[in-house]
DNA sequence: CACATGTCTGCAAACGCTTGCATAGTTTTC
DNA sequence: GAAAACTATGCAAGCGTTTGCAGACATGTG
């Protein structure tokens, strides 16, 4: 056996036929025959031949592969949108390429290009919010585009309402009666998902004349943490609210676990309501109140837009995932 | 602007350079004078163009990519390790191809068939069990191969000491007294990790002639149902343990879960350790005593490694990170 | 000034595959 | 039984780069 990979030539010359046959047979079998073909695919098997994808893709023009840019997959929420991705993909052939960017446009710039430069078939981004250049390289970028979690008009999307998450989060507290609400959430200059949380719960409070002031959110780094910092500070007010909801799930479990230490009762003394519903909020004490996104869906979705459009391209597609309130034991009436 | 993408040919006829010029200028720009240089370097940024990574990847055999197959993407520790692949290996320009397998030794075959077609420069795997077909093409690969978690005398490794973790875990319940000890794990057959937790925290204890016997071991899925489930079985037992090992940290906190729903106080009524150190234990109620594994850890290692190897073969390398006890409020002295 | 030396650029051959076109058999059709 | 229609195979071009080799020009040397 050599020692190098073996080739179609290789394959080629132990069958005795042409390289263009056995190129036919690994992926056109009805273009031989039967016995050309069994015989061409022993030898391949016996040589241990495995197609060049990367000579493929120089011909085709198709690799194969699609890329995944989220902020970090040190996240629950991105681990599991990648997982039914890839498991998505796969099924059809192909393979997740993926790179974090860590909430750093200028890094997800990089990202694409190094995607684009190793031709991949189809795109998914987070969020609807980045560099100019990042954009531009999107439109002129000849390949299907899908985002996740917020829309922009010109790319598919699959998007969770992320609004609607902070209002129906906020009038929850409001029907418990709370009127003094705070909220914990990440850095809102850079990410759009966030950012809608709070609009949503202000917009939400303002209808039942409530306001959410700024200085009542408390922005932070979207870890434990940070949801222990941001209570912290939240709490330490001169009149602290009585109710907090937190942008997401690490966030409000950071916030609770915050509480805890400073003998804080959840929720009797105060109630605490999450974004996500990741599988552990359940499983905390108390179990968690928060609102549910499909995370997994996502993913699954956003593949099955891609895995179309890179086939035949259609009409641009935007899915908008439910989003519901999962009640739990993190909240109750004001006291 | 043209409606495909733009390649050497194109930049070259809009500089007035030969092809061969603008290849050299964008890979080894010493090469070529600096007005010429600097004329291409600007045809080039006006036309938008992106080295086309297929052709070359092609001519020099590198793709500068590599493949990572894991068990499933959606659990902390893998989603870890990755995150810290992924960024080590991007700082050296390499791109992550992931994979998941589902705990599947025939979806792992299919993972890796896939990498090497498309050609990735190296791979890196989880624990150091599977078919006999998987460890064939890895050895007849002329590519590096880096372990995770276990090790295998082939191949470069990065490892934890499971055995240990586990021996570490049973010491300090027998330190607190505990003589009646179960333990709920994976699934053994298809799970080295978790099989040489066992057998290390086994081992611990019959240094104290306490014995460990198969049936206070209960295999579960590796989830918080799984860790209910497990729980719930050797509680039910006619004499249930006094302390209970969990195979990771989810399933740890699956057992406290079920425990304060059968209203059994942990660590009072029943201890209760983990092995992870997922960065959630210490947030839970009570903070969970665990093992504490370098989980990012090996990622970073593992992509030092596959650099390492890519560029220059070498001696084949063996890390083995330490593994150390984290005590906090979960366990306690039996009373 | 002729020659050696060095610097820059271009030509063309790979890299490993797919695929349109041509060819040689084989079968069908009337 | 000859023309027509298929079927199975081979030839060779081409996918977009890199790179060895050679040529053109500029510079330095005696």
């Amino acid at each position: 056996m050599l020692d190098r990979r073996s080739r179609l030539d290789d394959v080629a010359r132990d069958a005795g036929v042409s390289l263009a046959t056995v190129s036919r047979a690994m992926t056109r079998p009805d273009l031989v025959r039967a016995e050309t073909l069994a015989r061409v695919r022993s030898c391949a098997e016996k040589l241990g031949y495995i197609p060049g994808g990367v000579a493929r893709a120089l011909v085709s023009g198709k690799s194969m592969t699609v890329g995944a840019i989220v902020p970090t997959l040190d996240s629950a929420i991105f681990a599991k949108t990648l997982q039914a991705m890839q498991s998505t993909l796969s099924q059809a052939g192909y393979l997740l390429l993926v790179a974090s960017t860590n909430y750093n446009n200028d890094a997800e710039v990089e990202a694409i290009r190094g995607f684009l430069a190793r031709g991949v078939d189809g795109l998914f981004l987070v969020g609807a919010e980045r560099s100019k250049r990042a954009w531009d390289m999107l439109e002129s970028a000849v390949l299907p585009v899908t985002l996740g979690w917020c829309a922009d008009p010109r790319f598919d999307a699959v998007t969770v309402d992320n609004h609607q998450a902070g209002a129906l989060a906020a009038r929850h507290l409001f029907e418990l009666g709370h009127r003094h609400i705070g909220m914990i959430a990440g850095h809102l200059a850079s990410n759009d998902r966030q950012r809608k949380r709070v609009e949503g719960a202000r917009f939400a409070l303002s209808d039942f004349d409530v306001t959410l002031p700024e200085w009542l959110v408390s922005e932070q780094p979207l870890t434990l943490a940070g949801g222990r910092q941001g209570c912290a500070v939240l709490m330490s007010m001169a009149s602290p609210p009585t109710a907090i909801i937190a942008g997401n799930d690490i966030l409000a479990i950071g916030c609770i676990t915050e509480l805890q230490l400073q003998n804080i009762s959840v929720p009797r003394e105060l109630s605490v309501i999450g974004i996500d519903n990741l599988e552990m909020a359940a499983h905390i004490s108390p179990p968690m109140t928060t609102i549910h996104l499909p995370t997994g869906k996502i993913g699954e979705q956003a593949a099955l837009i891609l895995l179309q459009k890179m086939t035949k391209q259609g009409p641009l597609q935007v899915i908008n995932l439910p989003v519901e309130i999962v009640v739990r034991k993190s909240t109750q009436k004001i006291s």
